[in-house]
DNA sequence: TATTCGATATCGGAAGCCGATATAAGTTTT
DNA sequence: AAAACTTATATCGGCTTCCGATATCGAATA
């Protein structure tokens, strides 16, 4: 992946992000994030939740949906405050540079 | 550091995106960083700089400026180029479309 | 010349990254 | 029904990075 050291931290947002909306498993996110530009393995990404859930954005269980079992994940509260920091530094990164002051002009 | 996993990924782009501006130093850097919320030690962002340098997203020069040797850092080409890339996925992520294609409007 | 100050560099244990490989259980093939 | 394939998750091992604490270095001050 190209630039890696500077993007791979979107990855864990982008994994936030999608958490908060619906349930998400982790072969999903795979490709999911592929589908961003964002190729990683099984090897990378299911060690990343391990950890989210460990750290408390996550919350997890596992479901036997027909075929096979898949352990579906959930953004926690604590995962929508960190997204919601995120975004508002991101904001503010990237706004800097336009509008000196930071504070954007209502649409 | 708050949700320092969520955010690390900031940093870098906040070294480039003012070294994209004007040339910087690494003790003006950790001062403006914590302005912005993100305290690190010297431990953290000199190493830091220097594989931003190694990788290629940084060049440096040494000035003696009058009294004390400051190592000063501009952005690159290469530096630019994941900046903006930065940008482009950070937009994505957040859904945060600017008007139009992508291309600002000069001020 | 001893000391303080600003700035940068190094050290070392802990943690993360990531490709490759392994496990597990259902599904299809022969 | 045994073998092979599929889908999804877990683990392993080496390499690199993280980050607080500490050290170094030159110039100015006393």
């Amino acid at each position: 992946m190209k630039h890696r050291e500077l993007l791979s931290g979107f990855i864990r947002l982008h994994i936030l992000l999608h958490a908060a909306d619906e349930p998400i498993y982790g072969a999903w996110i795979i490709e999911e994030l592929a589908h961003h530009g964002y190729r990683l393995s099984p090897g990378t990404l299911y060690p990343m939740l391990h950890t989210l859930e460990k750290k408390g954005y996550l919350a997890s269980y596992e479901e036997r949906n027909g075929s096979t079992a898949r352990r579906y994940y959930r953004a926690t509260e604590l995962g929508r405050e960190g997204l919601a920091l995120a975004h508002r530094q991101a904001r503010e990164l990237f706004g800097e540079l336009v509008e000196g002051t930071g504070r954007e002009r209502s649409p």
